[in-house]
Order: structure tokens, then C-alpha cells, then sequence
DNA sequence: AATGAATGAGGATTCATTCAT
DNA sequence: TATGAATGAATCCTCATTCAT
């Protein structure tokens, strides 16, 4: 009698029929939220049955948990490259970060997954983890070395360099990021952007100006 | 012709089963959030009939809707004493700020009050409204003035106070409240509180320190 | 130790607060039938408490019955004297009888009766005795003597003189009132009452026409 | 690609679960009308989950539409032949006629369907449409060509066919039909049938003799 | 006599999950 | 492997009735 059938006998069709759900879920639970959203409607939206679901995902949680993971990790941008720039000030510099920053953060994807991953953040602690890393560890982890950088050039003044980095991002969420998750109407337009990048890029360069 | 009853003949035993069934709610819904608090689980929590709880309140919505004023504006305490003394310098007042907004923050009710409200901002955008008045809108009313009043003696040199307050606020959130709300660990003990603190009130005094 | 109060100590406001809440189930019951309504709202329109209700009925089914008997009883228009005309010819006196049966059955009160009693009739059989009586039993106790007075005189030739009076009062429910028992949408103005008056009275006649 | 999965797999068992669940709600419709009947009773007597009744039927006014769709079509019997017989007296013919209609309309399942459907005509107006149809138009659909036929004839001296046979039906209802709807006491035997019927039919003969 | 807060069983409906086909 | 019918517990909410005040 021949073993059971390899785990998988066309990997390829099974990665898509899993893709297709993903995109069928994240479609939901980015409009719904986690709880707004039941499996009925997401095998409707994949184009498969119920039964389909749960042979890909073992529960609602288990799909939401790998969707989250794909959407963190594959569509968040790369922010990297402004950084290289190592000719440009790093006012001029920090400020398109900022820009950069904001902008990703205000994508509806974005802020979505925020307001679910916060809500549910008891229920799914690793999805927080998760969230948190590529969403803003990432950035740090290409914001850091590049305050090193600079520090070590004599055009910053930074001891801590990971608080320095993590009061920038906060300073990059005044008024626009920090408002709009909650839904209030603020007024979003290129100047605003601009003003917020702005104050914020030179708010850093004046805190850890060097003496 | 008598005047008609009066609404309620005894009001304390009204308010009474009011606050009752408040703190069954409170339990509740910082514990599991609104979708997943039942309304039959606070009538046993505040030990009343499921037909009480909708004497008292018309809805799910309703009740969770008071549950958030009543907290949003009860529990927040105050900050504005801080800032009345006027002959301590900008930047010690300042860190005392911060400490006193970061200690609230902190708070569990806080932390769920803003994990939920978050998570349902689309659903009740009037209870956004309602916290972001009461948890960012009390500081920047106090806060505001202040700058202004210190710009005028010549302490600060701001521009614009109300994009100066909101980014004292966004450094006072660094590193400690914003991983917070994902339940991320992160040790929080006084001195991380104090070092935050202090480089969320010192940063904003060189931002803004007089030429 | 006195006896209990009288049954009555002043027989008339009793009387009145039995009316008023009469009057505001007759609002109710009519316009959203007995499953429809519900003592809350029965209470609120009638001005008085739900404790009150029940001292003045000992149910929903009780008020409902009482309710009945009262629009039956009281809103039921006379018909008598248009059967008082002996000078008049058969057939003119029943085309007026059959005019003014059909204004009174398309009555918005004989209407919501006329289907709230059939619904219950299971449920509530005496209500089904009552309104039969006062809706056609009253019609059928004048029309039946007319018939045999107009019979002895010759202008008819009547042998069974309830069967006949029914038959009447059918063929004046012809269309307009068989339909709209139905809310089916059915042109109802002078000219149709008329129609169907005229062939219900000379229908009536041509039956019965003495040899 | 392959075609989609067909709608459904095992039609027949999809149908019979469907006529099990219809033939549930019958008894129990029928039985204390619409209000009067809860979604779990039926799922109990359909033998059924309370799950699966939704599964084939979006609510419960789906499926009470459904039941009254599936009662008036398919459980109206046919009254066409009775009509067929040309070389048959007028006067016999609908004698015959109006027995059978006397007999249909007293069947159990055309008196409750009667009267829940007029308790609910507000509520399910193309309700109210259908079973009119069924009950009285589909009558009328032969009944007025048959009239016309008999006219042409020169057997009968009609103007109005369709007011003629709407008259003829009214004149069917008399007494055993109408009384039964209110439930009253009613002494319903052959003798009973056959002397209504003979009354409808002979008057009808001589409402519309030729000169 | 009048109030209206309290009750708790029962209403319709949804949903994650299973399993026979 | 894919299906989708079946499940039944859980959801929010309503209502006739009672009873302490």
C-alpha cells in the first residue's frame, strides 16, 4: 500500500488556492475587523467552500494570524533607500523620512491594521509582535545605524541612538497619524503632510543638534 | 389637576442600579472588548436580569457608548495643576508633565479604553470623539495657554502652540505608551518612566528654546 | 376594623381611566393588531402606568376582549331606520341598505376588527360571537322582519328570510369589501359603492320577485 | 478550467429537505398562525437545527411566504371541469359549482390560510396577492368565460361577467363559509352544503334570466 | 389606587466548525 | 481534495406580568 499522498502533490496549485483565500480574507477583515467578519463570508469572497477554509486554515484565528503575517510582511514598502543618500543634510533627509513614514502609515492597510491588531492584541499577542516589527522595527532598524552614522560624522549629538529613533517616529504621528486612527476628520492634503514632515525633521535636528 | 409623576421617584436607587450595572460593564468590556463582552454576561456581572439592563439602557451600543463617557470623563484625572506654577522653569514642569500624561496613559483603563475605542472608531465615531476630547483634548486645553503664555515671557519661542502641544505630546508616548497598546513587553518601572520623561521635556525645550 | 373599600369609592373617575386606557389600546390594537401590540405601548399611549393596566384588566387578553366588545357594541352604526320607510319600494330601500352596509364595513375600525377577530378567532371565540353579532347579527335582526313584512304585503316571495337576508348581505360584500379585507388595491369611490349597492338591491329583488 | 461546481450536487435531497422543512411549518402555521408559531418549534417538528431552517429559508417571513406560495398553488384543487359540460342546464352546473367551491373553501387548510393571511395582509401584501389569486381569481379565470359562453347562448342575460361572477361567489360564502371563518358554531352536513349551494345557484338563474 | 423597576423565558438570527459525499 | 448542508450554542433584544413602594 503506497504511503498517503505527499504532503503536497502540486505544491504550486496549493500555494494558490491558499494566496486566493488570503486575498478573499484580507479584502473582509481590513473592511470588517476580526470579529465583523465570518468564514461564510470569507469563502464567499475566495471563491470556495467553508469545508475549503478549514482544510487551509485550521480556525478563523489561524487564517487571521496568517494574514496578518503576509500583509505585515509583504506589504509593507521599504522606507530604506532615502537614507543612503549620505551627501544630503540630515534635516533635508529626516524630513522625507518623515514624509515617507506618514504616508505609509495613512494607507488604509496600514491604519486597518493597526486598529485590529490593537484591538485584538490580548487575543493574538505574536500578531502585535509581528505587526510591531515590520511596521515600525523595520524602520528602526534602518533608522538607527543611520543616527550612528551621523552621530559618528559630528552632524548629530545622540547618546541613544533607539530612543532618538523612536521619538522621531513619534514625532512623525503628530496630529495626522495619531488622529486619523481614531476616525477623526482632519484635513490631509500634500501641505499638511509637508508641515507635519517638516516640523518634524527639523524638531529632531534642533533636539540633538550637536553643540 | 395633579402634576404628573415625577420621573423618578427616587432617584438614588435609579442612579444607583445605573452605576451598577456600569461597573459590571466596566469589568466587562475593558476585559474583552465590545464584541466580545455579551450583554448577558454584564447582567450577571452586575448581578441584574437581562431585562433590567435594557430598562436602563436601549442597546448593547447604548450601554457601552455611557460606559465610555462615563469613564472618558470620570476616571481621567486632572492634569492642569501642574502647570499653574509659574516661576518653575519650562523644561522641570515639562517633565513632570510628561510623567503625569505617561502614569495615565498607562493606566489599564486607559490602555482598554483606547484598544477599544480604536478598534470600534467606524462603528461609533461619536465615542472617538468623546475620548480623544477627554484624553488628549483636556491636555491640549491646558497645555496650549501655557506655551503661549511662556512664549510671551520670552521662555519658548513657538510658532504655532497647538502643533508644538500635540508634538510634546507624541514624544511623551514614545517607547512606553506606544508598545503598550500592542501589549508588547516592555519594562516599566520609575526610572524607564523618569528617562522618558526626560527626554520627551527636555527634547521640546531645545526645539523651541529662544535663540 | 371597617370592611375593605367599596368595590367603587367613586364609581366615575374608575369608569374614566377604564376609558382612557380603552381608548389607547383601541389606537394600538387597531393599527398593529393583538400580537403586534404590547402593553408597554398600551400604557404609554393611554397615559398611565403598567401596573395601572393591570388593576383595570387582568391581562393583555382581557383588555383586548374588553376592547372588542366595547368597538363592537358602541362604534357599530345604526342601520335601523333606513328599513323604517314603508312607502318606499323594495328595491330602492335595499340599494340604500346596501350602500350604507358597505360605507360601514369599509370603516377603517370594522376593517381592522373584522381581521384581528378572524387572526384570533381560535384564540378568542367568544370575541368572534360578539363582533358577529353586533357586526351583522344586528343588520340580520332588522332585515329578516323586514323581509317577511314585505313578503306578507306581497312585494316579495320569501320562504326562508334569514337565508335570503344573508345572501343580501354577501352579495354586498361583493368586491369592494371581500377585497379589501385583503389591503388588495381596489378603486373605492362613490360611483363603485353605487355599482355594487344597485346590483346587490336589484340582484336581491330578482330573486326574490314575487311570481 | 473546470465548469463550477454545480448549484446543487443531490437536487432531490436538497427539494425533499426543503418540502420536510415546508411540511413542518404547515402544521404548525396553520395551527397558530404567523405570530403565534416561533422558528424553534418549527425546527423541532421539521426535525431539523434551527441552523438549517436558515439555510434554506432567509427568515422567517421567507418562510411563511414560501409555505403560503407552495399551499395556495399546489393544494387549490382544479374546479375547471365541473364547467365543461355544455349540453348541462345553467342552474345545475353551478349548483355543482358552487358545492365544490363550498367544499374547497371549508377545507381546514383554506380557512386558516384565509385567515392568517388576512391577520397578516399588511405585513406580506404579494401574500395577500397570491392567495387571492389562487383562491378566487383562478375561479373567476373560468367562471367569466363560462358566463360569456352561456350569454352568447342567449341561456343567461349578463352584462358585467366579471361582477357577475364575483356575485356568485359571494353568494357561495353565505353562511356556512363566512361563519366558519369567525369560527362560530355552525351545522356544516351535506343537507346543509346542498341547500346553500342550490340557493346560490338558482339565484344566480334568476338575477341574470333572460327576459 | 398608582407606580415603574425587575424579571426571565422566549423571540429571531448568526456563526465557527464538522463530516458525509 | 473539495464541497456545502447540518449543527446548536450563543447573539441581542422583547414582553407579559409581578410587587415593593
Amino acid at each position: 500500500m503506497p504511503p498517503p499522498a505527499q504532503p503536497d502533490p502540486n505544491a504550486a496549485a496549493y500555494l494558490g488556492k491558499q494566496q486566493q483565500i488570503l486575498a478573499g480574507a484580507e479584502t473582509l477583515f481590513l473592511a470588517h475587523g476580526y470579529e465583523g467578519t465570518s468564514m461564510s463570508q470569507v469563502a464567499r469572497q475566495a471563491g470556495v467552500s467553508k469545508g475549503t477554509l478549514y482544510n487551509y486554515f485550521d480556525s478563523k484565528a489561524a487564517l487571521f494570524s496568517a494574514l496578518v503575517e503576509n500583509l505585515s510582511v509583504a506589504k509593507q514598502p521599504f522606507i530604506v533607500s532615502i537614507l543612503d543618500n549620505d551627501s544630503e543634510d540630515c534635516t533635508t533627509t529626516l524630513i522625507k523620512l518623515a514624509e515617507k513614514f506618514i504616508r505609509v502609515m495613512m494607507t488604509p492597510t496600514a491604519l486597518m491594521l493597526y486598529r485590529i491588531i490593537v484591538a485584538e492584541a490580548a487575543k493574538f499577542p505574536q500578531l502585535a509582535d509581528i505587526f510591531w516589527q515590520q511596521a515600525f522595527g523595520r524602520t528602526l532598524g534602518v533608522l538607527v545605524p543611520w543616527i550612528e552614522k551621523r552621530t559618528a560624522r559630528g552632524e548629530l549629538n545622540v547618546q541613544d541612538a533607539t530612543l532618538a529613533a523612536e521619538q522621531f517616529m513619534s514625532l512623525a504621528q503628530t496630529h495626522l497619524v495619531n488622529r486619523r486612527r481614531f476616525e477623526l476628520p482632519v484635513t490631509c492634503d500634500e501641505a499638511q503632510i509637508a508641515r507635519i514632515s517638516i516640523a518634524a525633521g527639523t524638531a529632531f535636528c534642533k533636539i540633538y543638534a550637536p553643540d
